[in-house]
DNA sequence: TGACAATATGTCAGAACTGACATATACTGT
DNA sequence: ACAGTATATGTCAGTTCTGACATATTGTCA
């Protein structure tokens, strides 16, 4: 990541830990949002494969058209938690997800 | 999961979504639980692995024994971002994580 | 181009989560 | 039984996340 990305990110909303700020992630904040992004895109696949808009998925999802659209664009005001719901209840299975995840 | 044991979660602060309330949890909500339940797993034995108290591993992970009790108990306080940011802490990889999340 | 559908971005009040503390319970060795 | 260590449970003020709404941007088709 060259630092006009992380400078991106870091503008966006994405704010790190420590010292580093955003010049120089851990690798655990590396890991973090990179697993979120894998989710996010997760998320989009499974929603296309079901032929569902946005708007539609998230009645689905209890939630609104706006918050799908960030948990599908790894938002910093999105929690793993909420990627992780949105997947299940759009038929993901633990199995697939940490498959995903491991690779 | 008998109605005696789901009670329990119940009372100890588990609410679950919608109409099904505790008797007749949903596949989705399941998978949740016991996805929270291998993570908290995961923690612990990270942990013990390391030959840490908890006292010693929450001050790598920046947070409080009790709160890491917690964690390792998939207390219904603790969101599963928590315990991926605190698996990450201790070293654990995304690879594992998706692998002992899959099977 | 213009109308329409889909997706993205900004904001905010209410809900959920977090670290910290106090305290309780469990485990070990003596 | 007692002291010491480890883990669990209850509570709460401060922070973060969530759904909803408004609005902007992008994409598609005639």
């Amino acid at each position: 990541m060259n630092s006009k990305r992380r400078k991106e990110l870091g503008t966006k909303g994405w704010k790190f830990g420590g010292v580093e700020d955003f010049l120089g992630l851990t690798d655990e904040e590396m890991e973090y949002i990179e697993l979120k992004i894998t989710l996010s895109e997760m998320v989009k696949e499974h929603r296309e494969k079901s032929g569902l808009s946005q708007v539609n998925a998230a009645k689905i999802l209890k939630s609104s058209q706006s918050r799908l659209s960030k948990i599908e664009t790894a938002d910093p005001s999105v929690s793993i938690d909420l990627q992780i719901k949105s997947l299940l209840a759009l038929g993901a299975t633990k199995e697939e997800i940490g498959q995903k995840i491991a690779r």
